[in-house]
DNA sequence: TTAAATACGATTAATTTAGTCGTATTTATT
DNA sequence: AATAAATACGACTAAATTAATCGTATTTAA
């Protein structure tokens, strides 16, 4: 419970691997082999991570990925979020479809819970990894 | 992904519940019933918070759950931890068998991470839901 | 032209979580 | 004493989620 997936663990080490070598281009490759990462995993990771502008990738041969000015100073929710949907405990909102609601006596404190980690995550950047 | 899962999230509910009803002795029966949760999966749920004292239980006809005077007070954390095991959003501990241990980049952040996390729940407790 | 890389969707495998079942024990009520 | 309603607990099965793999297309440097 409240685990982050072995894809986010794997993009957080991934991004942090690219910080180290500043701006030289690095392959899915190289990383995974590095770290012991399953390659085609971190590849659609990376493929997310490029398409939210996080990281800026470059195809064809030696091509791979490099940071970019807003890497670093990206929040860890939104990192998150473009990885996993959204920062919740608990998915308790009309849409979820959950059908405890009329009845449920919890929701406005586990909201409140909600919004106290996503402020923790807000507060924080990749920098800080 | 940082969900809490369902177990956790009904007791939340039934203790929610037994405040409410005060001293009342409630029975699992009802509380299912009355929320729509599985009886047996909140059954093992609330034997697992009556052998932490954080419920009392009374056994036979007419018996059931009631909070205590810890209920109340007992920290979000604690509560979490008895029902599922250490709070963090990874296990980058020696004993949790990663082998990857010696290369991570990343543990020392997320450990950070973890400790704030425990620090929120640390500082809530039971009456904040 | 080739090979090394990203890109992306589909599928399968593994793990975790949710839920059920069976049986024992306790105890109030009749 | 018998019954029935409750907790207690372990084993099992089902469902859902997550992890990993596979196949194919596209891009592009050499």
């Amino acid at each position: 419970m409240l685990k982050i997936t072995r894809k986010v663990e794997y993009a957080l080490i991934a991004v942090r691997h690219l910080e180290e070598t500043s701006e030289k281009l690095v392959s899915v490759n190289e990383i995974s082999k590095l770290y012991g990462i399953p390659r085609e995993l971190l590849a659609k990771t990376m493929q997310k991570l490029a398409s939210a502008n996080i990281v800026k990738s470059v195809k064809g041969p030696r091509g791979g990925y490099k940071t970019t000015n807003k890497t670093a100073n990206t929040k860890l929710n939104d990192f998150f979020e473009i990885l996993e949907g959204p920062t919740a405990i608990m998915d308790c909102y009309f849409e979820s479809g959950c059908d405890h609601l009329t009845k449920c006596n919890v929701r406005t404190p586990i909201n409140n819970i909600n919004n106290s980690i996503r402020n923790l995550f807000d507060n924080l950047t990749l920098a800080d990894i």
